[in-house]
DNA sequence: TCCTCTATTGTCATGCGGGG
DNA sequence: CCCCGCATGACAATAGAGGA
């Protein structure tokens, strides 16, 4: 822990919130007229020499005045930061934007990005619960066409996934149907971690019988529910970004959106921040993403204590309005756990 | 391209108050 | 009474912004 004379807080406080609120360098005159401490400019500028010594601050050229470092900004929310509650309307307006989709955990995500994009003006981003641990609670094929095959899953949550499978051997309605039966019969209650080997433990089973169509249908079984670990990403409000002076830079901006478009470096950072509980802060360079280094990212986990479900969180700039979008970030984590405990954890 | 204006800085001499 | 630390106002230096 870093040791900071009450009067130097006060000064970084100061030139921190400053920041935030214009985007422009902080001279010591304002913070002299803005700070409570009645000193003089001169005096101020002795603390943010000191200040910036110790990498609080810094100077973009000699004739500004100091933006807060990213270390700044790190002691400024760890220390310094204010939390400002969330009024009873605005939780009342975040909770009246889940009615009615409770059923459908991809909409329940969906909205729960929207919502966490346009009560903090910046970027939402949910990471959704595994699939690994949903419940299996119907499967449904469809022939499209020679060797190729459509799966619809439906888990006990509400979720339904498509995906088109391939099989050598070409299947006709009539067989699939008997294959939905069959499928439907075996797996029906299972989490989706246990399907594999319950699917693998059949097949042995069926060996014996020499059924081949059964054969099948668990080989299709595998193709269609037994995935390797992917995990989808919401990202909502990507546009809100822009409005930011900082990412006026065209490379910049660019950069910035293929992070978005490839989730997968997203998806690697949530999943280290999923270690831990409750709301976190990574500023640019924590990130190790080079393409969102301007950025910090606000994030909480959902889910029971030691069963995380899954994370969510904002991307913004590093001047961001912390205060405000830490307590939505919390409060939309906390009301997606309530929704998913209350609605979707019950078996069927 | 160059010049002027403006904002901000660092430094220095000065003054003030407390402790020895 | 002197010394020390600290706050202050004055001032020159510097660099970006904007106009000619």
């Amino acid at each position: 822990m870093i040791l900071l004379s009450e009067r130097s807080k006060k000064v970084l406080k100061t030139i921190v919130k400053d920041y935030i609120d214009t985007g422009e360098p902080v001279g010591s005159r304002t913070v002299a007229k803005k700070s409570d401490l009645n000193l003089s400019p001169a005096t101020i500028r002795n603390v943010m020499a000191d200040l910036e010594e110790m990498g609080f601050l810094f100077q973009p050229h000699t004739s500004a005045g100091r933006v807060p470092t990213e270390k700044g900004f790190r002691f400024f929310v760890d220390a310094l930061l204010e939390l400002k509650e969330l009024s009873l309307l605005e939780r009342e307006e975040i909770r009246s934007n889940y009615q009615g989709c409770k059923a459908d955990i991809s909409e329940l995500m969906r909205r729960t990005c929207k919502i966490l994009s346009a009560f903090s003006h910046y970027t939402g981003i949910v990471m959704p619960p595994p699939l690994q641990e949903t419940i299996f609670k119907h499967i449904e094929f469809i022939r499209i066409r020679r060797n190729q095959i459509l799966a619809i899953f439906v888990a006990s949550s509400g979720l339904v996934q498509n995906r088109v499978v391939e099989m050598e051997e070409d299947l006709s309605q009539d067989e699939l149907d008997k294959v939905t039966n069959y499928l439907n019969d075996l797996l029906t209650g299972l989490p989706l971690r246990e399907v594999r080997e319950r699917i693998v433990e059949e097949m042995r089973r069926e060996k014996m019988a020499y059924d081949d169509l059964l054969q099948k249908a668990l080989q299709l079984g595998g193709k269609a529910l037994v995935t390797e670990q992917e995990r989808d990403l919401y990202i909502e409000g990507q546009v809100n970004i822009l409005d930011e002076p900082e990412f006026a830079d065209i490379e910049q901006m660019k950069g910035l959106f293929k992070a978005f478009e490839e989730k997968s470096l997203l998806v690697k950072l949530l999943d280290r921040s999923m270690k831990a509980e409750g709301v976190q802060i990574l500023f640019g360079s924590e990130c190790e993403i080079t393409a969102i280094e301007r950025c910090s990212l606000i994030t909480s986990t959902y889910g029971q204590p030691g069963r995380f479900l899954g994370i969510l969180g904002v991307i913004g700039p590093v001047r961001m309005n912390y205060s405000r979008v830490i307590p939505v970030v919390d409060f939309t984590a906390k009301l997606l756990t309530d929704i998913l405990e209350s609605e979707w954890s019950s078996p069927l």
